[in-house]
DNA sequence: AGTCGAATTTAGCATTGGCTAAACCTCTGT
DNA sequence: ACAGAGGTTTAGCCAATGCTAAATTCGACT
């Protein structure tokens, strides 16, 4: 009995262990994408400073970062110049954006502190199912009501 | 007005990502602690092979981690013996445990799908904040009366 | 126009977490 | 007693994400 109960388990797990892996460059993609998308919104323009301030991360950094989120196709760049996103960067910003509001206000809607729940749905974010999000989004319409 | 603003508002959200990305390393180190532990509850020992299968990861990236799970002092092993866990290490587990528990319980009271539940709570756990993690106990409290 | 300061990029390095292949132990069964 | 299977470790590699220091470019102000 154990032999295949131990592999069903450990197929199981080990799937969802590695999916929480193998997201975290795609995360940290997203951080970036939307943190430049924020920044056009709010002031026009993205520039590698800004990007690196708010992330707490050296310049050098966040050019080597652009320079793979490039190839990803998430951004445009000519040296020297500002950010730019292409479509599917704001696509992506977009969806992390709707995400990252459902995730706080649920997260306010069950009594979390304002401070808590804005660093809290940062690390959430990324690793909330779209079944979950969906969970969450019916919460907050009974509250609603 | 603008200098002041954005400074501060670059030092709020620095700060979270920061938090969200330093936490990657301690993560890993709490998933293999939790599941050692589990291994040892569920089958008298833990062997290097068990947690390389379910973790989904090669023998030599478990020995490699394992060293450095020794010298933060979570667990201890002489060569080709299983795996124990020091003190801290169980102390850590069973924090891990009790947080890994609550979310994904709390999720299934979402009404969110077991298996779901089960992958979400994984990649959750780690970024959720006491204060929260007591807003979902809360939670269920209420549910279950 | 020329210069200086600030932003950007490059170069070179470190650490983490992975891998494969090969060498090495342990233990079990004959 | 020992051979072989299976678990463990070592060696050496790679990619991602950081960093600092130095070089470069841009732009704004005399």
């Amino acid at each position: 009995m154990a032999g295949k109960t131990r592999q069903s388990k450990a197929k199981l797990q080990s799937a969802a262990f590695r999916r929480t892996r193998s997201d975290h460059s795609k995360e940290l993609a997203a951080d970036y994408v939307e943190l430049i998308a924020d920044l056009i919104d709010e002031r026009g323009s993205a520039r590698g400073t800004d990007v690196a301030l708010r992330l707490g991360v050296a310049n050098a950094t966040v050019v080597k970062m652009l320079k793979r989120l490039q190839d990803m196709g998430l951004v445009t760049q000519e040296p020297y110049r500002p950010i730019a996103l292409t479509g599917e960067g704001w696509e992506m910003a977009e969806t992390g954006r709707k995400k990252h509001q459902i995730v706080e206000r649920f997260l306010l809607a069950l009594g979390v502190g304002e401070e808590t729940a804005r660093i809290d749905s940062e690390g959430i974010e990324h690793h909330v199912s779209d079944e979950t999000l969906r969970a969450m989004g019916r919460f907050l319409a009974r509250q609603i009501s």
